[in-house]
This record gives structure tokens, sequence and C-alpha cells, in this order.
DNA sequence: GCCAACGTTGGC
DNA sequence: GCCAACGTTGGC
């Protein structure tokens, strides 16, 4: 019997968009990070939730955004290092991302690790974003997004890295 | 199960 | 600082 061909070897890469506030993470941060690599932590909306645990793989790239500061922009890409497992922070009383509801034994909160592939000489900014049509669909720039983690198209990627005057690496 | 109250996000 | 959009909570 011939191998199940359905089993493809390497799953295909996804894009993702992960929001961070810069006053409390910001892309220098994880530059300056040993490795240049951090875990993702303090997801805490199921949606968000379920496309870290169930969809964000090895592999993936990552636009690093910053939200709520000046500029917003897509300040640089990073590489999932690390799948899904148990946000630690959720269990601790002394973090800001502490859900007493939570249980390590059945964890609520999952988290992956980035690292940074590179920080872009020319932060793509909201408003670059909202003038290029090819991205006006980005969720993103969407009225009430307030989703945390979400997906980008290989288009959208390859777009923001134009804006950016980067190498796709 | 409904829904009003409340808290948070995050652009403006 | 404002407030629209959401998500969550909790009384009923």
């Amino acid at each position: 019997m011939a191998k199940r061909a359905s089993k493809s070897r390497s799953a295909k890469r996804r894009y993702w968009l992960f929001k961070s506030e810069p006053s409390s993470y910001s892309i220098d941060d994880l530059a300056a990070e040993s490795d240049q690599t951090t875990f993702w932590d303090g997801v805490r909306n199921y949606q968000a939730r379920n496309m870290l645990r169930d969809d964000v793989q090895v592999g993936d790239r990552v636009l690093f955004y910053h939200s709520n500061a000046r500029p917003m922009a897509v300040v640089g890409t990073c590489e999932v290092v690390k799948a899904a497992y148990p946000d630690h922070t959720a269990f601790d009383p002394d973090d800001h991302h502490y859900d007493p509801k939570s249980d390590p034994d059945e964890p609520t909160w999952f988290m992956v690790d980035v690292k940074l592939i590179q920080k872009f000489d020319t932060p793509v900014t909201r408003d670059m974003l909202k003038e290029c049509g090819d991205l006006s669909e980005m969720m993103v720039l969407k009225r009430g997004s307030r989703l945390s983690i979400q997906p980008v198209t290989a288009g959208e990627w390859k777009a923001i890295h134009k804006l950016a005057g980067a190498k796709d690496r």
C-alpha cells in the first residue's frame, strides 16, 4: 500500500500578527533578550488562545505590532520557535495576567516562544497600512478588532516587507 | 438563557 | 481624555 500522501512532511507555514503595547513589551525588549527569544505570555482571550494553541506552529512567521503607542506600527518580524505550552503567568498571583480561575492541572491559557528575525529599519505605520490597497483588509485595521493574535496572509506578509524596505527572511 | 452593568482594549 | 466595540459577569 502506498504511503499516505495526505501526511505532508512539512506543514504549511502560516503568518500571524501579534500585538504588544511597547510600554509593556517592545521589539527593543525582544532584541535585548538573550537569544533574542521570549515567551509570548498574557493572552487572555479565548479566540486568540485557540489560535495560539491550535494553529500557531513552529516555523510560522509573526509580524510584531506596536499597539496603543506612537507610532502604531508593524516594527519587525519573529519566528515561532516553540509551539503552545501552558502560560505559567496565569498561576502567579503577583503577575499582572494572573487568572485565579485557571488550573495548573488543566491550563486555560497558553503561550508560544518567538525569536526575533529582524527589526525593521522603517516601521510600517498604521497610516502606511491604511494607505496600501493590498492591506486594506487586514484585521488589525478593522474597527473594533481587539484580537491580540491575528492571522495574516502571505500576500500581506510580502506587502509589508516591501513597505518596510526589508528582505523577507 | 437573557441582558444590563461593568471592565478592558485600543484607535482617535 | 474620550468613547465605541467587545467580552465577561452575575442577577433574575
